[in-house]
DNA sequence: TGCCAAATATGACGCCCATCATGTATCCGT
DNA sequence: ACGGATACATGATGGGCGTCATATTTGGCA
């Protein structure tokens, strides 16, 4: 049953939205190809009409995931903060950071998806150093960016793995602060 | 082939230890029972004769590992964050923080294991938060205690999945001087 | 010293997964 | 309108893994 080329291109996006809310939820391992495919819509047969490999998704979906991050315009720096560090981004995994949630997988994965991550840490220190630039030097506003982004991506991090929700609100609101009271002083 | 009981505590150890470094170095799925009990010199058969299943060595590992960490006494706070973000400890994923390693994939752990990496996470903040508290009062020690250590945390995992060596470097280098900076002033 | 329990080795089983082979329906250029 | 290329479905295959069954060797107690 062939789809009309719209459609075909509806469903690679499909299988990619699929593939990012799944990975970011569970990591690459513990999702199978049959089962993005069937959140899909589909069946686990047209998959290599799309992909080479289960690896090369991985990293289409991870440049995919990384297309989508640099096309959100945030208000601005102090909002992006607390957006990322909120109870909310804390609870909805599979639609959250693709870096806090899958840069220790994306390591040990070989090749392409390695690379797409690695830029994409890049480019967000890039994003944060423009922003910061207003305000600081060129050197402080980079450092500024690298230990900002370093906090809030361990920080949400920390407290997606502590299951006692009081001690994981605390780290969320306490990085954040840690985080101002640094600048307002810098 | 019985072993003596002396020899069966040491081949536990040695499983432990085995799997401490693997699961470090590549997670917990990519890692076979098999490989750690070869890792250990053993073969496959007496696994269950220590663990009830992998998920209780998982648990086991983590304790073990966490364990560890807590014998271990830095010699100051400004030293140990000197190690932590050191290229060494960067580049030796299999014998360092196991937080940075494995906290990702302990959150998909189901019951023990993350249980056990949660615990993990609460104690370190609170040495932390006593290792400030002779130069700070108790509510700011807790926030910078938990600030610095996502910063830690954050900081070696983007470094880990960095493929530039240079910026990996400075993501480093950086976070260590921001986390100065902000204490020093505060 | 000899026997029994226990620790580990060898081997097997069933499941799930990535990948591939083939069938089938339908879009699209002519 | 029609035929061939194509997108997807169904089904198969091979390998690896966790787990268990059984055999074997040996430590430790009587």
């Amino acid at each position: 049953m062939k789809v009309s080329r719209d459609q075909m291109q509806a469903n690679r996006r499909r299988i990619l939205d699929a593939a990012g809310e799944r990975f970011r939820e569970r990591g690459f391992e513990a999702v199978s190809v049959s089962e993005v495919m069937k959140a899909a819509g589909l069946t686990h047969g047209g998959f290599y009409g799309h992909f080479s490999s289960k690896d090369d998704l991985i990293a289409e979906t991870l440049s995919h995931l990384a297309d989508q991050s640099l096309q959100r315009r945030p208000a601005s720096l102090d909002a992006y903060v607390d957006d990322y560090l909120s109870s909310q981004h804390r609870d909805n995994l599979g639609r959250g950071c693709a870096t806090a949630a899958l840069a220790s997988d994306a390591r040990r994965q070989s090749g392409e998806g390695r690379t797409v991550m690695s830029d994409a840490v890049a480019s967000q220190i890039a994003r944060f150093t423009d922003a910061l630039s207003t305000h600081d030097g060129a050197e402080d506003a980079r450092r500024e960016a690298i230990g900002t982004w370093s906090a809030m991506v361990g920080a949400l991090i920390l407290a997606r793995s502590v299951e006692d929700e009081a001690l994981s609100d605390e780290i969320l609101t306490s990085t954040k602060d840690w985080i101002r009271q640094g600048r307002s002083q810098g």
